[in-house]
DNA sequence: TCGCTTTTTTACCAATTGGTAAATTGACGA
DNA sequence: TCGTCAATTTACCAATTGGTAAAAAAGCGA
């Protein structure tokens, strides 16, 4: 039913069709736009004429290059599943294990700092209850994160780093970083104004290290 | 413990206005209801048509009770606020820090296994900027929040617990006990099927005693 | 029961919103 | 320079949505 030139499928990034220069502008400058929207309003809250505001094209023009809204909102969540795991990717079963966890904590909270609006259109999406985004969790997410669970449990059973359950370990490196971003609002009103992310990566460091010194 | 938690606090605009049988009941309703909507969708992905099917009422029968959408919703928020702050105000300063500070993080990991809706009601409102928020979060929140950061600073300063920016040990606390909820469609797509809430609970109380203790 | 108030329903709106059809303009290679 | 296809605009819709007016129904104290 699916035509394997368009669709093929919920797990779709790269141009199978190649792009005039035009079409590659206009389509990144309606991505970009929609980010920010989706991000910042959820994709019921976010409308056409606003993304078309913000990237600067009429309403229908967005419509040239993409299917619908619901169409940007698939694109820009398969993109960034990509960039979402990758940090969980590089995390080294040859490293030293205490390093290359403190590395990807670091990494995360990288990522919450310089792209918290991806962090925050993933949040809405999931605190939704990820319903453009189900079949993605469990084909591309899951598989990733049981294979680095398996990882830290073999760390811990070797006594390379404390006893821990691997899974609430990785849910609460997801949490802490990504909170600087998602609750950015509530971050701002608490914290002195200037940088948190400093700070951050200072306490992470420290509580992540003494939970898992052995 | 009829009153005893719960009546202090005369926050909520309850008073003068005395309220029919049926007043009390159908607010009640529409509340519940509106929660149900505006956890699951946010404030503008729900609708006055879903709450009012929610709620078994027809939907102007629901404007005759609240002044509109956004009334609802802050409504909602404003009862919120109070028992979102009830577990902190608990933290006595006269009790044993760690352990004080541990039954803080089951205060809230209970909360958010118990009231999931609260949670994502609350973090859908942040995650957009806190719009409707804003000042009971500036009147509120804060104050409460610099009370206890100084009380925490002076545990760590008399090295009853071991040093750490009292700022970030609470978003920690707050990030990764609204983990459960906030983002359970992830974690029920992780963690086998059947409660995760005893697991986080061990886990939860592991690393903050691993982080806190001298 | 009567008469008044509270509650609920019915019948609408005006604005917004995602989306479309068709005409118009622009890019660019031959 | 021209012809053609790509890109954009103009002018619309139909459905949804928050909200209202007014009539009908239900409560309820006397």
């Amino acid at each position: 039913m699916k035509d394997a030139g368009k669709s093929g499928g919920p797990l779709r990034a790269q141009p199978a069709v190649k792009r005039s220069r035009i079409q590659t502008r206009n389509r990144k400058r309606i991505l970009d736009a929609a980010l920010e929207v989706f991000s910042a309003h959820g994709f019921r809250g976010a409308t056409l004429d606003q993304i078309a505001a913000e990237a600067g094209l009429s309403k229908p023009n967005i419509l040239y290059y993409f299917d619908g809204k619901e169409a940007i909102h698939v694109t820009l969540l398969n993109q960034l599943m990509e960039t979402w795991l990758d940090p969980l990717e590089q995390m080294n079963p040859e490293g030293e294990p205490l390093e290359e966890i403190i590395a990807y904590v670091q990494r995360k909270l990288d990522m919450a700092q310089a792209y918290p609006r991806e962090s925050r259109l993933f949040a809405n999406e999931i605190l939704q209850g990820a319903p453009r985004m189900g079949p993605h969790l469990e084909k591309r997410l899951k598989p990733l994160v049981d294979q680095k669970a398996t990882l830290i449990a073999g760390w811990a059973a070797a006594g390379r780093i404390a006893p821990v359950d691997p899974r609430h370990l990785i849910f609460s490196i997801w949490a802490t970083t990504q909170h600087y971003a998602d609750f950015e609002a509530q971050v701002n009103v608490l914290m002195p104004e200037g940088g948190v992310f400093p700070g951050a990566a200072t306490y992470l460091e420290t509580m992540f290290r003494r939970m898992l010194k052995v």
